[in-house]
DNA sequence: ACGATGTCGTTACCCTAGGTAATGACCTAT
DNA sequence: ATAGGTCATTACCTAGGGTAACGACATCGT
């Protein structure tokens, strides 16, 4: 079993200049309090938008997003990755279960510790996140291509960016 | 009754250059498929992680998006909200309700069609926009202000896109 | 060595919030 | 006038958050 380097953080590096942009934003919703209210509307509209786009596939948000945590950061018991993802330990428990049931999920007794049991992705879990990704990246990847690249540059760096506020 | 002339998207212009950042990405990053695959996985955390500062409200954040679309777009009837928000229109009468009992919005008849519905905010509910708004967005507005300048301007025009992404 | 305490994982149950189906009220077009 | 379309609501299903409680096991203190 091979795990997907999925590295979304880039290494920081100040003065980098950003080319050429198709939009300008006013120096007012720059500043953090309007930035913060149009970015939480944006994030929360982007993200009910997204879904519109899983209409047909066979696993959950919910579930790919604990088996794609599975696949880029390795095997781990269930309360790590309800940490890693922020939610309790019983919900994350339910999801577990679900995956179990489905095979993409392996459980393996922890030898030195009764209590844990280590999660692993098994090889129809990856196949599973390698084509989920493909279909539901697909209508988002559509709308990134008719992007200007200046524009999926600010996106990538944004990215980056929201990464570090999640996990702060 | 006025509302917030809240206008998240700016006039789209060309060849506007980005000063400076502190984060690189590699252009690999800003190719659409695996660009798509990581804007993805970062809008979802950031929800995940915004919905955790919501913790001693007394609204709930579907409730919010839609009184703050009252107040930002003026009255509506329960079809278009629905639309606004893409969701069905079952579920956002449901919303609306629970709004309604509240007091925050009130239903009046449209004159010309028995059918409709519109909805408007109520004085109640343009406060509880605001406070909330201010409420909510101190943890992310906190996090941004420690941010560089430019890493907000990016998110700025981050926000323009995904919210014309997500109308689209 | 053994009991008290702490931790991991699960189950049970509540709530919010998506979805579809069906219905009633009303409008519109033939 | 009536048939069909539209708006809003209600009823019901499912997913997925939360807390409480419990069993199994580890660890620590005496």
């Amino acid at each position: 079993m091979t795990y997907d380097t999925y590295m979304p953080h880039a290494p920081a590096s100040r003065d980098e200049p950003v080319p050429r942009a198709t939009t300008t934003v006013p120096a007012s919703a720059c500043r953090p309090a309007p930035l913060a209210g149009d970015l939480r509307v944006a994030v929360t509209r982007a993200t009910r938008r997204l879904r519109l786009e899983r209409s047909s596939d066979q696993i959950t948000d919910t579930q790919y997003a604990a088996l794609a945590a599975l696949a880029n950061r390795g095997p781990m018991t269930t309360t790590a990755l309800a940490e890693d993802q922020h939610v309790q330990t019983p919900p994350m428990s339910r999801t577990v279960a679900a995956l179990v049931d489905s095979g993409l999920v392996r459980r393996d007794e922890d030898p030195t510790d009764g209590r844990q049991t280590v999660l692993s992705i098994t090889d129809a879990g990856m196949t599973e996140v390698k084509e989920t990704r493909r279909r539901r990246n697909a209508w988002l990847a559509q709308r990134l291509a008719e992007l200007d690249p200046a524009d999926r540059e600010i996106l990538a760096r944004a990215t980056v960016l929201l990464e570090r506020i999640a996990t702060s």
